[in-house]
DNA sequence: TCCGATTAATCAAAGGTTTGATCATTGCTC
DNA sequence: GAGCAATGATCAAACCTTTGATTAATCGGA
């Protein structure tokens, strides 16, 4: 790392956050350091987990983490319009729209016009789906759990609940939602 | 609600977390509920502040978040190769190269190759660049601080300390990285 | 010094996401 | 009943991400 890099030796994804903390807080007296750690250790914490889950076990499974998602609501939620497949897994109609098409081709999902609604699309899972996500979620929470015992089973209620506190604030009231 | 859709009355994004571990619950008894409400909330309060930041600062700063990204590396840490900017910021080198064409084409990033090994493709601000991250992150902290303002000094702490455990245990030793 | 293994960036293909626009449908007021 | 506003899904364009492949360059052991 001699030559031409000049970056701090062993600076890594992780150790990132606490260099940046303090660099910015050298150089910008009026920062709010502690919400500024907040946010890059919620993202880079999340999106290591989220790749591992990709990666490991939704791929595999021949799908995506947003199919996934898509697949888990109607799982759980059943037959539904598009648009409320979309507010349940935090897309957009317009990204539903998209992913149920690779669902759709693969077989994991019916889609139809509703018969009280012109406007509406009616989508759900296949029997094939439904099977495969079953044990997609099955391989997903042995996952997930493999990751949560990293922490105490207070230490898990203690975050969930702190990360649900983050939801009940004016920030989050204020924040749009995707159409 | 009354036709056709045949969801519980009232599921929202955020309700759907404990409706989803309840149903789940239910009708699979080995599952680890902790780890699906975990993992449930983490990636939805984290995709919910992501978005908020983007469009509300981002996208009218002229980037995108994964762009913001880039540039607060670069900025923090000066100029560098495109591998470190891409370990450093989490991305795999193709979506750094993907990423670079866009903000190079708008006159943020400098791009060459460098002198001591011709693999290898330096990055680093521009003067507007600079400029523009300087007043994008003043604008970003602003945001973030919002957020965080739902949550006391200590409990910010608090899960910083946990998320950050969440890194130390062996699932995060063992996820892969993108390359 | 030579050569095989490794490395770095980019490419191609596929997939996903956003915004605003578009088109058809529905709802509501007059 | 008519007409305007609102709604829902999809489209188009732009951007981003992944994987494996490719090409060129570098490294390291024999």
């Amino acid at each position: 790392m001699s030559h031409g890099t000049d970056i701090p030796d062993g600076l890594t994804f992780w150790s990132f956050v606490d260099y940046a903390v303090e660099r910015v807080g050298r150089a910008m007296p009026s920062v709010d350091l502690d919400a500024m750690r907040l946010v890059l250790t919620l993202h880079r914490v999340t999106s290591m987990v989220v790749y591992d889950l990709e990666s490991s076990v939704h791929r595999p499974s021949g799908w995506t983490w947003p199919g996934f998602r898509v697949l888990f609501v109607l799982w759980l939620a059943g037959p539904m319009e598009a648009k409320t497949a979309a507010e349940l897994s935090g897309m957009s109609r317009a990204a539903v729209s998209s992913l149920v098409n690779t669902l759709h081709r693969d077989g994991l999902v019916t889609r139809e016009r509703a018969d009280y609604d012109r406007r509406a699309v009616r989508i759900g899972l296949t029997g094939a789906g439904r099977d495969a996500i079953e044990r997609g979620f099955v391989a997903h929470n042995r996952r997930e759990s493999a990751w949560a015992t990293a922490l105490t089973g207070e230490e898990r209620a203690t975050l969930v609940a702190l990360l649900g506190k983050l939801m009940e604030g004016s920030s989050a009231a204020e924040a749009k939602r995707r159409s």
